[in-house]
DNA sequence: CGACTAATAGTCACTACGACCATAAAGGGG
DNA sequence: CCCCTTTATGGTCGTAGTGACTATTAGTCG
């Protein structure tokens, strides 16, 4: 009975399919997440991932970036980072109905909107360690994701996503240090991006710049390899998890 | 309009859930998958990953462990290895109605069952390599199955998922060789796996297995470390997809 | 008994990396 | 103007990890 003679013969019941996205920035050496606070029960005045119904013709990739662009008031989400988490499915996790949520993480450079565009009630950027329960199993998402981009950091050039165009390694070394909560050892650090080939490439003009007091920094872009053999390890946790 | 105001006042199409299972197994130095021929249209004749619906009662896991129980024969199936790899939501993945499958890829040691246990369309072992195309979006299911899996060798000790509960050093190198599709150096890979503590720990009794000719080769059962540090990296391909 | 097979042991050189120290180039305060 | 602070950049040194090999051991097969 597991493959039944047609799906109309069977007596499935029909779920409700959601996105959910976790949407990470480093913005002044924080991490921060963009949330929306519900206005209604379940959980009024909590704070919640930003999402929705997936559209009848879209697939939940189209509705995660749909609803990206919507969420942060950016009409060109293109070039962001964004990649499916995984599925919560738990019978009970909407006390309204079944809902089926398909979560995403996706990673924004500092530099645009500091807070949402034109609609009503929109979101907000908030640290991420000082974030409290929020609505639904999010707190589980947001866990799931921050691990996730953490883990990636390590071995792919993600880093960079988090970067505007044009960047210095100090800030690429904060980006780590930000979503990792580690401090890292700066020559070593640069070191170990100098000698992975096209991970960053230096912006020839000599260019440089100044955020303040200290010895200007070259600038880099984001090379065009995606992966890094070998990673770049976080200090050493034993057995992470 | 992308958080509505209740759900019931908002149109949303219901979606019909399934899960898709990659089951794969190490059987005489060849990876092996789990399918299904299907008996009608779409696809009839073709081969598919198992599956089934999500019931309105369980969860995308729990739908998961029952159908791999149910398409393997196989009663007691906790202690394999089962992982939710991603979910595919694209509209046309099935011609007939919107289906959303989470897919899984699940892990079998070797011994057991060699095929389908009672029921009529049972499942069948057959190679990875010598697959032709699947129903649906399947080719695809597997292909990031698989991948996920090769990934997950190299900083996980999930090898021993693949192995009986007690193997030789010789028989974890095959499950490496033949999931990867490349040789090892066996004493390097020897070296490698006995300088991680927890990996496998020896059979104490100075048990030995011959499975033929050639010295016997010490026995070693899983043992309590989940992650490789440093990760057991295959051979070098500059740059991995 | 000798050929063959597979497991196990060990060597050597090179790479990558953690922990440092040193220098260069800017601004700020006295 | 000099010194101190700050940040970027350039090095060194020792060690762990690993790829590429060679050698030895302990069985089966003919």
């Amino acid at each position: 009975m597991t493959v039944p003679e047609g799906y109309d013969k069977y007596a499935y019941e029909p779920f409700a399919v959601t996105v959910d996205l976790a949407v990470f920035t480093v913005r002044a050496g924080t991490l921060q997440v963009l949330l929306v606070e519900r206005g209604q029960e379940p959980y009024a005045g909590r704070w919640a991932l930003p999402g929705g119904f997936v559209l009848p013709d879209e697939s939940a990739e189209e509705a995660a970036w749909r609803e990206l662009a919507e969420e942060t008031g950016v009409t060109d989400v293109s070039g962001l980072h964004l990649e499916q988490l995984r599925t919560y499915s738990e019978p009970g996790r909407d006390p309204r109905m079944r809902v089926v949520t398909v979560a995403f993480a996706a990673l924004f450079p500092d530099a645009p909107v500091p807070h949402g565009g034109g609609d009503a009630a929109q979101a907000q950027w908030l640290r991420f360690n000082a974030i409290g329960p929020l609505a639904f199993d999010h707190d589980r998402i947001l866990a799931d994701a921050h691990e996730r981009v953490g883990a990636k950091l390590e071995y792919t050039c993600l880093a960079t996503s988090f970067c505007p165009p044009e960047f210095t390694l100090g800030e690429l070394q904060q980006v780590y240090e930000t979503v990792w909560g580690t401090p890292l050892d700066r020559p070593n650090f640069r070191r170990k991006v100098l000698a992975t080939p096209g991970f960053v490439e230096q912006v020839p003009g000599a260019a440089r710049l100044t955020g303040g007091r200290g010895k200007p920094a070259a600038l880099y872009r984001a090379g065009v390899a995606t992966t890094l053999h070998p990673p770049l390890l976080r200090p050493t946790m034993e057995g992470r998890p």
